[in-house]
DNA sequence: CCTGATAGTTACCGACCGGTCACACTCATG
DNA sequence: CATGAGTGTGACCGGTCGGTAACTATCAGG
């Protein structure tokens, strides 16, 4: 096995034509498949596009590709560790820019995640993941669980942080809102409920706030 | 054991065993592979089971699938207007369940959308399929936004008769609330904040309500 | 220079996919 | 009895799927 071989493999390959996302040609193969898995998954389905695709929009090949995942559920699985991941660390950043506030960070949440409805048309990897998988028993499903718990736990806890009564209810309200407008707008478009999502987070909280 | 996949004679002068869904073997073909399709694509997808399959638990084959639909997503778009047509069904029930008493017609659809997300672990199929069917120009898309805007339509209508101000407000967080809801349910398990979808409606209406 | 790890290439496998064909059967109606 | 519509049957098509085999090429470290 291959481990820890404190190898600096760097890029061999001529410099050529490399088709797609721009600046992944410094990434070493595994890192290309996972992201253009990640793309690909988000624009055709999980189901809806074949390893060799992914290995292509890579940069790379179908072998290769199982050298690194013994399989695509072991692919699926590992792209969605890393938008967890990346995920983690959106919240990361945003708990960092308001700090000791956490008041500011519960607004700042709120239009990030309006800013996202409005500009990405698809929702949550994950969720959507949880969708389209049915089998049960898939290695993704507790992938998924974990980070929705997480979620929702760092959620409970900025509303805790923040002073409002009720924060646990307040926090799968806004989870149930934010995820809903994801869908929303994924089934109709722009168009939708996911519009008034800014606001129907703001009067949730007013209302949890006021009452008593 | 001798395979009887499929008996020779027709259902009418065969009253014997059916496999799958009780009542089934009363309807023709077409009702049939439409209701076993429903409870496939529910169950592992929609690209997820094969026409064969499909019509192998409809207790016929896939030439006579392929008379009464052209192809398999004329199929999908029959079967996702038949689930649009049966929630039609479930509107005009509770609405006359209560008649002239549009806020017994609220509190009966929370009390009803509820029961749905104790009892059942799968969302709402127009949606589900929405996530699914990434491929744009896609038939289905334009049977699911009618659906969905529809259904916006009618619980906002229903706010507004039950006298609720910003009633277009309110049934958009409702929407929100209990797609959210239904996905959450799906990547959470029956433990996530679906279990507070019932007290979220509760707590956004008398908000809206007492406000001004 | 040799070796071992990583990566690329080509070809292949069996399974299944959506979809079609020709043909036999059944049955209600005339 | 004849007919025609609806259905059942099994074979078949080209394509794609996930996954593997065998071989070659590159490069780092000893």
């Amino acid at each position: 096995m291959s481990i820890r071989t404190t190898h600096k493999n760097q890029e061999h390959k001529d410099p050529g034509e490399f088709e797609d996302v721009a600046g992944e040609e410094k990434l070493r193969p595994r890192e290309r498949i996972v992201s253009a898995a990640c793309e690909l998954f988000r624009t055709h389905g999980i189901r809806g596009i074949g390893v060799d695709a992914i290995a292509d929009a890579a940069g790379t090949n179908k072998m290769t590709l199982y050298r690194h995942f013994g399989s695509k559920d072991d692919l699926i699985c590992e792209v969605l560790r890393s938008t967890s991941r990346k995920a983690a660390r959106v919240w990361d950043e945003l708990e960092a820019s308001y700090p000791d506030n956490p008041k500011a960070q519960l607004r700042g949440w709120i239009a990030a995640r309006a800013k996202c409805l409005e500009y990405e048309p698809y929702g949550c990897d994950l969720a959507n993941a949880a969708i389209e998988l049915k089998e049960q028993g898939h290695p993704a499903h507790s992938v998924i669980e974990e980070f929705k718990l997480q979620q929702r736990q760092r959620l409970a806890d900025l509303c805790s942080r923040a002073g409002m009564k009720q924060a646990d209810l307040l926090a799968d309200m806004l989870s149930m809102l934010l995820e809903g407008a994801r869908v929303s707008r994924q089934a109709m478009g722009g168009e939708g409920p996911s519009t008034q999502f800014a606001k129907a987070c703001e009067t949730t909280i007013s209302s949890l706030e006021h009452q008593h």
